[in-house]
DNA sequence: CTGCAATAGTTGCTGTCGCAACCACTGTAC
DNA sequence: GTACAGTGGTTGCGACAGCAACTATTGCAG
């Protein structure tokens, strides 16, 4: 082999984690396009509201980018802009009721694909998979921490 | 919470899996394009070549878009098309000496970012890891797993 | 050999994303 | 109050990806 690096175990382990990553997109079709994860963030969000650039790191999206997609949300009436009381330049993107069913019709059936998927591990392996994808976030998006963790600790809120 | 599923663990496992590939895609920036995924897998194929559809599968792209993407890395002298033998429908990628060097001078930036993601994990977690998403890839993406896998069982099961 | 279904690849069209430029607002200095 | 740097969000523009339609080729049935 010329180039030895081409094996190299990080590279294959990345292009697994990319290969999985795929897959799992594949498998859920539609519902893991930025449009379904920017609804699941906002129904776990408090309020079931975010402000944009917040909800733009959380989906790992362009400040444009989302707020197109937020445009196609509003269209269909899944979610409503929401203008921010103490701070005029702000504009909260807030899931509407209908949004919320939307989204709980389609639960079952996302979940359902997951579990299809992650039923070859263990118990056990799905718990260290798991602690190894948190670290990993910490190292490679630190940004985004706050947003699936356990305790919401948004103190700053006022 | 009105919608208990949306605290599922399996959905916050897909999320953090989700949140981890976005961010290592970040960090590595366009090296983390179909373009470069592209290029990297001809690099470890027999003859520096695949067909167009075999490649689309490995890569997870629709045929259309590979063909398109096929087509700026021509353009760019980095691949050629290489029509079959045996085959007129069929047409191979084939990795030239230049596209080689390009992955080469490439390769260990991409490597050094993907060693200083995954220096959080002991070598154990990693190999966990790494067996975890094998089992994962079989499950979501079978027909892929010829792809990276160590022995190129390429025998059809005889 | 003629016809026909299936396969491999490319192209037209549409939709989405990101960068850069832009506008609106805030807070601070003067 | 006015000026000004910094922040939050939206639009103009260019690039890329997927679906559907199309062409070319193969393999098979008659």
């Amino acid at each position: 082999m010329a180039c030895p690096s081409l094996d190299d175990p990080r590279i294959t382990l990345a292009g697994l984690l990319f290969e999985v990553h795929d897959g799992l997109t594949t498998r859920l079709g539609a519902k893991r396009s930025p449009t379904s994860e920017v609804l699941i963030r906002l129904a776990r969000s408090p309020e079931r509201s975010l402000r944009m650039s917040d909800l733009a790191a959380q989906v790992t999206m362009s400040a444009s980018g989302l707020s197109r997609a937020i445009d196609r949300l509003v269209a269909t009436g899944s979610i409503e802009r929401v203008a921010c009381d103490y701070d005029r330049r702000v504009v909260h993107a807030r899931l509407t009721d209908q949004g919320q069913a939307e989204i709980e019709a389609m639960l079952p059936e996302h979940v359902r694909v997951l579990e299809e998927s992650f039923s070859v591990l263990t118990p056990t392996e799905r718990d260290r998979f798991e602690a190894t994808l948190r670290k990993l976030r910490c190292q490679v998006n630190p940004e985004a921490v706050q947003a699936s963790g356990p305790a919401p600790v948004r103190a700053a809120a006022s």
